[in-house]
DNA sequence: CGGGGGATTGACGTAGCTCAACCCGAGTGG
DNA sequence: CCACTCGGGTTGAGCTACGTCAATCCCCCG
């Protein structure tokens, strides 16, 4: 079931500059610190969607005030409830933004991947981070504080309009999350979570669709409102149906069109 | 109670001239197309979050822009799916904003007030509606097109910044109800929806806090992903409780600390 | 080779849905 | 003024999707 797949190489999110051995397809040759070298990140910002606005020589200037930070698969990038003091744009990798709850299980609300940014928007109302944010895959992210990020969007309105649409897109992603935990079942929650992971963190290969993230059923329950064993026996199925392949914490979408059905179904 | 714009009796933005009896606590004195005067038309606008950056004559200015529209409860305001020609502020009454799902059952988002904006944000990726919005009571809307918001934007990049946070704040209240809708049983989640709604709508009075709309059990059962029936045994519940009184589409909160212990209390 | 974390599968319990009957208060029309 | 109707609300009696608990498996790594 596991096959060895040599990385394939996109000049922008490429910090490995060593060609390496992989057991999963989700076994990413390590981000390292050093690879995010000013000229580097200069090319990540260049193409973060809410600077596009920005002209070469103003994405220069901004690059000057960004920090970076390398993270290891696994460790919190931001915890909920602490002081927000900065806002964190990805450069490589990918980052689960999760809600604690009170009793103790988690929420998770997106797995975000390179370009996207998270944690502290303004300085308005909540000075504390409202989510948690783990680094899913080794990462390197850029992060401002939030007087900076206002100053940007002050200095450059065309920004704040970008920033504006980009939130925007992300709060009709919200909804559309309300819209499935609220009506639909978990078969169906489980299939269109897959198909927008596939979406948006997805490499096409031989076999299907990879999702370029480690993926457990317990995150994939937390991002359907479900648990583990559901999902479990959820996912079977699916495999069963040859819609999914996959292994330990890895993804493969075989069948698009199959899952699809899966959810537009019910609505007999 | 900042919010309430028009439904107490200041004397730049009332809408109703005669006081009358009351049937119900929101039995409201009906809204008319005549009372949304230019005179009122500013004072709303002067009033509204995005638009508070704005010098008055700024102000006087940008609500030339502006057509005014009267709804009678019941009457839908835009459907999803139509074309998305403008971008609505609530000048007075309150907006049903829910999202039908292709089985036909209806998810309710949000119940917006008075100085709540709705409709089509930007111009950017779907031109159509994405939600349904819908008067729950009497209404006189506010509308701009996406092109004019626009330029209204970079006109004002101060306007642009204040949007970009409420849109942030609209982000993490639905992220409050996923993680609501994930992680808690039904009768946590209609206590957190009263609350909410005792906040935002709320009206103090002596024998509690009216939810000043008309909201039906059905209406409830949309905004907390439940059927009717649950609802209802979940109001009788409280009702037994003594933290909710009410009748037919409406409903007081007696106990706010109830309800908040409600919440709480399975994070045993 | 042993241990541990993830995944799977089964047996069982229950929150909340479904279906169905019924109530009640407010308009409406005679 | 009453009678009728109708939309909303309540309540009960099953049913089921999903959660819970528990055993087992199976990689993968030391």
């Amino acid at each position: 079931m596991e096959r060895d797949i040599t990385h394939d190489v996109r000049p922008e999110t490429c910090f490995n500059t060593r060609m390496e051995q992989r057991r999963r397809p989700t076994d990413h040759l390590p981000i390292r610190p050093q690879h995010c070298t000013p000229t580097v990140l200069r090319a990540v910002l260049r193409r973060t969607p809410f600077l596009a606005p920005l002209s070469e020589t103003d994405i220069a200037r901004v690059a000057e005030e960004f920090q970076q930070r390398h993270y290891e698969a696994g460790t919190v990038i931001q915890r909920a409830g602490e002081m927000a003091t900065r806002l964190a744009v990805i450069a490589a990798g990918t980052v689960k933004i999760m809600r604690p709850t009170l009793d103790g299980q988690d929420v998770v609300l997106d797995i975000l991947a390179p370009g996207d940014f998270f944690g502290s928007l303004a300085q308005l109302g909540e000075p504390v981070y409202t989510e948690t944010a783990i680094a899913q895959t080794d990462c390197c992210i850029l992060a401002i504080t939030p007087e900076q990020f206002r100053s940007l969007l002050e200095r450059y309105p065309a920004v704040a309009i970008a920033t504006l649409e980009l939130v925007a897109g992300r709060l009709q992603s919200a909804n559309r999350t309300i819209e499935q935990l609220s009506a639909h079942p978990v078969e169906q929650r489980v299939a269109a979570t897959l198909l927008n992971l596939a979406e948006r963190l997805g490499r096409r290969e031989e076999d299907g669709i990879v999702i370029e993230t480690p993926l457990s059923r317990q995150d994939l329950a937390d991002m359907t409102g479900a648990k583990v064993e559901t999902v479990s026996r959820i996912m079977s199925e699916f495999r069963r149906l040859d819609l999914v392949g996959g292994g330990r914490r890895w993804i493969v979408v075989r069948d698009l069109e199959g899952l699809r059905d899966m959810v537009t179904e019910a609505a007999v």
